[in-house]
RNA sequence: AGGGAGUUAGCUCAGUUGGUAGAGCGCCACCCUUACAAGGUGGAUGUCGCAGGUUCGAAUCCUGUACUCCCUACCA
């Protein structure tokens, strides 16, 4: 056996393990196994992109789930894969192309999209291995690219059937564009801003006379597409005027009056302009009155002829244009500050402009109801619960979704049409003639879909989905539907509910049974981490400066249902700390085995209970206690505690007291009982090595490597529990728990006396401990040398108070043991700090007095409350007058 | 505007059947005690947002209210 680092360094361990494991084959699942499935798949990264903090948060959750279901005896298969992002992609190569002076246009489609694949060949596998450095085990050999053959297989064949049965649809429709992408966009890309902008008030004209009715508008430009203007109905100050008509200035064309209660009387001056094909509003107007539909943009948002005069200005442009020359016309009457929000496009950042063009929709509302009723239901759980009320909302209240980019960097839409019929042909396999007139014109749909169309299969569409081999077959049979999803909640819509839809739809169940969603991760002080405001943190620098376990350790001792996670590098060096306190513990238990021999047979070996000592008793008995939460907690999905439950039984007991209590019997125990220990640490470490590391696997397996008492590798060892760990939980025992609390209490207590009373360490204590209780002084000096190590003590006598002159005195209660310890302080100290200390319990005491009194003497209270509360009180009452009178009694043996 | 979450120690947060408030970090004092100074021991710190109510008893349940954050939708 090899001796530990006096520290533990994580760049010493943790690419050796994860080698290691990988080739060794632990991460792989089996399509067929007699083991039970345990399944998740990855939300996909996109495949550029850079690991940052929340992917982090997010990987280490269903991480740790995996290798728990995995160490207790699941089939578990991880599935990593990458998203191609459509846009965020294809931008980025598309600034890089800009850097030599080349636009994707000059280059033209083909050649671009091999440009993109070369950058995805270079960076794809950036992410993939930042992955491996946070310990993800993943199925690797399940890896999937979302633009893969197999994907795309199941991207048009999802696409064909729903064409098929009407869900998928083309039409001409306002939708959100953004100009410099020259795309369409999806209602959940477009972010809306608070703007200061101002509302413009500007006459229109009324044909055959010389008054003019004032109009309100915050984008005087679109005026030049007006086809009417709307007032209420019922407004008296304009009823008489509905039907007539209004010149628009500047470009002098005619527009009805109408009216609709859309209009508020209230706002403005009660007078809308209507411009139906730059406004969503103003487009279900123009839809209900038969307007005109006037475009005035290019794709790239210019102005084009529509306009006239304004051809080829930039909107921001036109519009000063406009009030320009409105001024000097005379007709702009007025201009209010005004703050509205305005959309802008999430990937570029640029103002998004409503624009009338032809897309591809995919109709919601039918395959909602189902997705909706699922989650009624209870089929699919989110976690937290609180989820469940947004998404139905959303569901409620969903609209169709336009599923074409004109983008070139994604599954190009399987639709072909007709130069001669002008008919529309969809297949899954590229067609050679007109499904309609045989003509072989046809030319295949520009556009490519929205990359969470293919997001949205993505949890039946990487097991294999629709190809009929077996093994795909199989895949889906053992893994299909998955038992979680994880991911944060800014993805519900996006993708979550998608994915709902599609499952039901096409593989006729869920894909998932539980949803947990994370919070989003953002910085010490709750700002969302971005790089303008730099304070975004990369996990990998956290990794090389404290190691992943820690960083991992930081997440999920924190993680608090669904609440966004407020990062701090202290916390991670926090939990660095606790990696090396687990080291070096590891390292004492060690050290102390060199001359064990672990018996082949296990705890079967142990000798029997009563010949363990209390220490070892004790320990076995609060690692029962831990089996038991942590098992309750994982399955809770109550990760923090679970987390601090093992935080604080390695730091608090079995650091604190247990290798504190068993260095005396390490060093000068007799030959047995020195052997029974060991047998028990050695136990006891294995377990808790086991336990730990699902949480910070990469520590734990190099510990679990050293260990006299091990199996092939602790990745695959078994997870811990009550029941599968009887054997060595038989020799837990009450009583040993009762003797250590005294004891430590005991200990705790001198302790505090030395610490307050300002008596050095290096200052050997004599002491006395009164207690007439005949069991408790045999306790006591069964304890003796504990006691007196762990006080750091010359001399302890147990029985009689004896004399009490100038003496500290502190008084120990632990369920009905009362304990006086009793320290002479003559010749060590002045009394002051010592009479301060007694006068300060006393205080507390009489406080706690007269509560109890006064609870115990409302004859309600006695009436109503649990008989136990009441017993406990008045033992309490009891305890605390006796300890006043006897502290009272001590402060005067100091005069 | 609608919906959701939150308000507990200086900071970040626990507190799951109502029974005299907890952790980590930070702070103060002492200590290199042979696993660990990335450590040890001791200590200080809270009218649990505010106001009512239910109850013998409320951080916990109910009502109202203030403030913060998030989401969705937006009146030109």
């Amino acid at each position: 056996m090899k001796t530990l680092a006096d520290r533990y360094n994580p760049q010493d361990v943790e690419n050796r393990i994860y080698n290691w494991w990988e080739e060794s084959g632990y991460f792989k699942s089996a399509d067929q196994s007699t083991k039970p499935p345990f399944s998740i798949i990855l939300p996909p990264p996109n495949v550029t992109g850079f690991l940052h903090l929340g992917h982090a948060l997010d990987h280490t959750i269903q991480d740790l789930m995996i290798r728990w279901k995995r160490m207790s005896g699941f089939n578990t298969m991880w599935l990593p894969g990458t998203d191609h992002a459509g846009i965020a992609t294809q931008s980025v190569v598309e600034k890089e192309l800009k850097k030599t002076n080349v636009t994707r246009h000059a280059l033209g489609r083909e050649k671009f999209v091999e440009k993109i694949w070369e950058w995805k060949h270079e960076y794809g596998d950036r992410i993939y291995g930042q992955m491996r450095r946070l310990g993800d085990s993943c199925d690797w050999d399940r890896a999937t690219f979302t633009l893969d053959a197999g994907v795309s297989e199941a991207v048009r064949k999802v696409f064909v059937s729903l064409y098929k049965k009407n869900s998928i649809y083309k039409g001409l429709r306002l939708v959100n564009w953004s100009g410099p992408l020259e795309t369409a966009i999806s209602d959940l890309e477009v972010e809306h801003k608070q703007i200061k902008g101002f509302i413009y008030h500007i006459q229109y004209p009324i044909d055959g006379t010389s008054d003019f009715l004032t109009i309100a508008t915050t984008r005087p430009e679109t005026m030049l597409g007006d086809t009417a203007v709307c007032v209420h109905p019922e407004d008296e100050r304009y009823q008489s005027l509905i039907g007539k008509t209004v010149t628009i200035p500047l470009i002098n064309r005619q527009i009805k009056i109408i009216a609709d209660t859309y209009v508020d009387r209230e706002f403005g001056s009660g007078v809308v302009k209507i411009t139906p094909a730059h406004d969503f509003n103003d487009y279900k107007i123009g839809k209900t009155h038969k307007l005109e539909f006037i475009n005035l943009l290019t794709k790239k948002c210019e102005m084009n002829e529509n306009a006239g005069p304004y051809k080829g200005l930039k909107v921001a442009d036109a519009r000063k244009k406009v009030l320009e020359d409105l001024k000097s016309l005379g007709l702009l009457v007025k201009e209010e500050p005004h703050i509205n929000s305005v959309g802008h496009c999430s990937r570029s950042g640029a103002v998004v402009e409503p624009f009338l063009s032809e897309q591809w929709f995919m109709k919601m509302e039918e395959l909602a109801t189902p997705a909706k009723r699922v989650v009624e239901s209870g089929t699919v759980r989110f976690e937290p619960e609180s989820w469940t009320k947004v998404y139905l909302h959303w569901m409620n209240n969903i609209e169709d979704w336009c599923i074409s980019r004109q983008l070139w960097w994604g599954h190009r839409i399987p639709a072909w049409s007709c130069t001669d019929c002008e008919k529309t042909t969809v297949s899954e396999t590229d067609p050679t003639a007109c499904e309609h007139c045989g003509s072989s014109n046809i030319k295949q749909d520009e556009d490519v879909l929205d990359t969470w169309f293919s997001s949205a299969l993505w949890p039946f569409s990487t097991m294999g989905w629709p190809n009929a081999e077996t093994h795909s077959v199989e895949t889906q049979k053992t893994f299909y539907p998955t038992n979680y999803l994880v991911t944060g909640h800014d993805i519900i819509f996006f993708w979550v509910a998608r994915m709902i839809m599609m499952g039901l739809e096409f593989k006729k169940d869920v894909p998932f049974r539980t949803v947990y969603i994370h919070g989003l991760v953002r910085d010490s002080q709750g700002r969302k981490m971005s790089k303008s405001l730099g304070n975004s943190v990369d996990p990998i620098e956290m990794i090389e400066k404290f190691g992943a376990d820690a960083l991992r350790f930081s997440f999920l001792a924190h993680l608090f249902s669904g609440k966004d996670f407020k990062f701090s590098e202290q916390r991670v060096e926090g939990y660095r700390n606790f990696m090396n306190k687990v080291w070096n513990a590891s390292r004492f238990v060690l050290t102390n085995l060199q001359d064990f021999k672990a018996p082949a047979e296990g705890v079967k070996a142990m000798p029997i209970k009563t010949d363990l000592s209390v220490f070892d008793q004790w320990i076995i008995s609060k690692l029962a206690d831990v089996e038991r939460s942590v098992h309750d907690f994982l399955e809770a999905e109550r990760f923090s505690d679970a987390a601090t439950t093992l935080y604080q039984f390695i730091w608090n007991q079995f650091c604190d007291w247990y290798i504190e209590f068993t260095k005396p019997i390490m060093t000068s125990g007799a030959p047995a009982e020195k052997h029974a220990t060991q047998l028990v640490m050695a136990q006891v470490l294995n377990r808790t090595i086991r336990l730990l590391h699902p949480f910070c696997p990469f520590l734990t397996e190099e510990i679990y490597a050293n260990l006299p008492i091990k199996g092939a590798a602790c990745i695959v060892d078994q997870y811990p529990t009550v029941q599968n760990d009887k054997d060595l939980l038989a020799f837990a025992s009450k009583q040993a728990e009762i003797e250590i609390d005294i004891v430590k209490e005991v200990i705790t207590a001198i302790r505090n006396i030395r610490g307050e009373n300002r008596i050095s360490p290096a200052v050997k204590l004599k002491i006395r401990l009164g207690v007439s209780q005949a069991d408790v002084q045999k306790i006591l000096n069964h304890n003796h040398s504990a006691i007196m190590t762990l006080a750091r003590l010359e001399a302890m006598e147990i029985g009689e108070d004896g004399n009490m002159m100038k003496c500290a005195v502190a008084l120990v209660a632990v369920g009905t043991v009362q304990i006086k310890v009793i320290i002479p302080l003559e010749g060590l100290v002045d009394f002051n700090e010592e009479i301060k200390r007694i006068q300060k319990t006393i205080e507390k005491l009489e406080k706690d007095v007269s509560l109890l009194n006064g609870k115990l003497s409302n004859e309600k209270f006695v009436q109503n409350a649990d008989e136990d509360v009441i017993a406990n009180d008045r033992i309490l009452l009891q305890q605390s007058k006796e300890q006043v009178i006897s502290l009272k009694d001590a402060l005067t043996r100091f005069q």
